[in-house]
DNA sequence: CTATTATTTCAATAATTCTTGAAATTCCAG
DNA sequence: CTGGAATTTCAAGAATTATTGAAATAATAG
C-alpha cells in the first residue's frame, strides 16, 4: 500500500499538527491515513504507506483506541486486524471532546473542587479560593452545556449552529416568557 | 514572595496539566501563580515564589504574553514590569478560545481549503477529498458558531447555556415560524 | 552621560518524549 | 498440541523540548 501525493499532504499535515493537539507526529499521521482511507487497513499496509516501524504503528494504534478514535474490525478469512476512522464526523467530533475533557478538564474540576473543602484564614488564600471558584464555575457551566448539547439530536444541534447570533433574539423570547409566568405564578 | 500551601496545590497542579494542554510546567505554574496572586507581580517575585531560575521565568511571561493571557502593568517610581492575569474569567475563556483556534484549528483549515481546490482523478483520491469536504464543513460549521457566540453579549450566552438541552424546544418553536413565513412567502 | 538595575538572549546540558529492532507473547490454522 | 503468523512489549538510542547560568542588551535614575 502506498499513499497518493493528495493524501500525502493530508497526512504529513496531521503529523506535523500532532504536536500542537497532544498527539505525536506518528499517531496524527496514522489518524490521517484511516480517515481517508475507504477501507479498514491492516497494521501491515499503514506501516508500509508511511514508511515508519511496525512497533511504531503498533504503539499509535493502541493510542487511538485508548481514544476511541479507531475502529478495529476483521476481514473473513484473514486474522489479522483492520483499523479505521469513524465514518461519521459528528461522531468523531463528539468522541474528541469527550476525551479531551476526560484527559485535560476533569482532573482540574476535581482538584478546583476539593480546593472549595478548604476554609483558609489568611487573606491571600481567600482571594486565590475565590479564583478558583469563579474558575470551577465556568468550567462546569460550560462542561455541563456541553453535556446537554451532546444529548440533543444532531438536527437541533445544526439548526442552533446556523441560527447563530439569531440566537439572541430566541433567548430573549424565552426571558420574557419566563418572565410572564413567573410573575402570573406569583400573583395567582 | 513565597506561595503558601493553599496556593502550591493549585500551582502544581496547573505545572503537571501543562503538559496536556500544550504548554510546559513552567508557564503553567506562571500563570496559575498570577491567576491566584491578588496584585500584579514582577518577575523577581515570581523567580522566588515558583523556584526557577529568572530566564526561565522571563521565557514562560514571553510565552504567556504570546497568548495575551498575561496583561504587563507598572507602578509608579518602580520600573520594574508587572504581570496581571486578566480579572474576568470570560475574557480569559474568550482568549483561549480564540488563540488554541489560532494555532490548533486556522493551520488546517487552511489546507483543508486547498484540498478542495483540487479535481483528483484517482477514485481513492476523490473519497479523500470528500473526507476532507466533510471536516471542512464541520469546522466551518463549529468556528463559525463561536464566531457569534463570542460576539453576543455575555448574559445572552449565559441564558443560553442555562438553558441546556430546553434549546431544542426554542429551536423547534423557530423551526415551525420560519416554515410558516416561508409557505406564507411562496402562496402570497 | 554613566552606573546600576532590569530584562532578554543564547549556548550548554538536563529532562522528556519518540522511534526502533529484537525478543516475548498471543493467536489460530492445521 | 504445534508452528508460524500477528501483535505487543521493552530497553536502547535518537530526537525534541525544557531549563539554566552567563553574557548581552535595554532602560533609567542620578
Amino acid at each position: 500500500m502506498q499513499v497518493t501525493d493528495f493524501q500525502q499532504a493530508f497526512i504529513l499535515h496531521f503529523g506535523e499538527m500532532g504536536s500542537r493537539w497532544g498527539i505525536n507526529r506518528t499517531v496524527g499521521q496514522i489518524y490521517a491515513l484511516l480517515f481517508v482511507s475507504e477501507e479498514p487497513l491492516n497494521a501491515e499496509q499503514i506501516t508500509e504507506a508511511l514508511g515508519m516501524s511496525r512497533s511504531n504503528v503498533s504503539m499509535g494504534l493502541k493510542e487511538l483506541q485508548s481514544w476511541r478514535l479507531v475502529q478495529r474490525t476483521h476481514r473473513p478469512g484473514d486474522r489479522r486486524e483492520y483499523f479505521a476512522a469513524p465514518e461519521d464526523i459528528w461522531e468523531i467530533l463528539r468522541i474528541l471532546v469527550e476525551e479531551r475533557r476526560k484527559r485535560e478538564i476533569d482532573p482540574t474540576l476535581s482538584m478546583l473542587r476539593q480546593a472549595q473543602l478548604d476554609k483558609p484564614e489568611a487573606a491571600a488564600d481567600r482571594y486565590a479560593q475565590a479564583r478558583m471558584q469563579e474558575m470551577l464555575d465556568l468550567i462546569e457551566l460550560v462542561t455541563g452545556w456541553l453535556d446537554e448539547l451532546r444529548q440533543l439530536d444532531q438536527d437541533t444541534v445544526l439548526q442552533l449552529m446556523k441560527l447563530g447570533g439569531g440566537v439572541k433574539k430566541l433567548v430573549a423570547a424565552k426571558q420574557r416568557l419566563a418572565g410572564k409566568s413567573r410573575r402570573n405564578a406569583k400573583t395567582h
